[in-house]
DNA sequence: ACGGATGTTATTAA
DNA sequence: ATTAATAACATCCG
């Protein structure tokens, strides 16, 4: 599920649950997944407590009062649990046990995430050569990051380096929005057509948060509730279409959105 | 039964 | 240096 507004849940989750607990053990059903040894995440958890929650891209990272932070990528089958009494959920990974037997699940089917030690952000930031965020980036700094790319404007949505936090669904949606076709060639964009789409971005990650990600509460004009070949185009009579740009399913509407080469 | 799925990364190639 | 295509990771769903 996890783009950026499905982290930013994830993070307002772990704000509402988990702060302000001493940990008192954790648990590694699976290893695999972990970027660290897991005596090195007990040594800096146990004991501690979580202090903040903050999302990076599609990253993200708790920091404990001793500053060092647990950060999670979620992959695609990513997410966390946080529950009492009942049994381990499927798929769990790392359990996290507060003082008061409440726990911190992260559960991920398809192995694709990872669990991360970090000693502080900035650092970790520039380790994994993370773009700006996409909910923080400005259109000067937008509009300069799409300079001279000579690659499909989707290619460059989602890659994580020049911003991070937009992932398939999401830039399909932004690029349906804007009228612009998902394959189009990034320096053909017209100037207006990048201002458009530096709006877009925004209005369709801050929409997605708000509606907590459900795609039956998004608006009716938005291309995620048509996500589907031969679907009717929420705003004209097309229909949609689906094709491979940077690799990945895309959909969208070739009457809305025309290529420009 | 087979293909595809919200992500990243390595490899290879152009 | 860019860009793109492909495979790989593991597992479920339609």
């Amino acid at each position: 599920m996890p783009e950026l507004p499905e982290i930013t849940l994830f993070r307002n989750y772990v704000r509402e649950t988990s702060l302000n607990k001493v940990i008192k053990k954790i648990d590694f059903p699976e290893t695999s997944l972990l970027q660290s040894p897991a005596e090195d995440f007990r040594k800096a958890l146990i004991g501690r407590k979580f202090k903040s929650a903050e999302r990076l891209g599609k990253y993200l990272a708790v920091t404990t009062d001793h500053k060092k932070s647990l950060i999670f990528h979620f992959g695609m089958t990513g997410k966390l649990e946080y529950y009492s009494n009942q049994e381990l959920p499927k798929y769990s990974k790392m359990i996290i046990w507060f003082e008061d037997d409440y726990r911190l699940a992260y559960i991920c089917r398809r192995k694709l995430g990872k669990i991360f030690l970090a000693e502080d952000l900035p650092t970790f930031r520039k380790e994994n050569e993370l773009g700006p965020d996409a909910l923080e980036i400005s259109e000067k700094d937008f509009l300069k990051s799409l300079e001279g790319k000579t690659g499909t404007i989707k290619g460059v949505l989602m890659d994580q380096h020049i911003m991070a936090g937009v992932g398939n669904v999401y830039s399909d949606e932004m690029l349906y929005q804007s009228g612009i076709h998902p394959g189009s060639k990034t320096d053909k964009i017209s100037v207006s057509g990048r201002k458009k789409l530096f709006k877009e971005l925004k209005a369709v990650l801050e929409m997605a948060i708000e509606k907590e990600g459900v795609r039956k509460e998004f608006p009716k004009s938005y291309l995620i509730r048509h996500r589907k070949e031969g679907e009717n185009c929420p705003r004209c009579a097309g229909k949609v279409k689906k094709i491979k740009v940077s690799g990945r399913s895309t959909y969208f509407c070739p009457s809305c959105q025309k290529e420009e080469k």
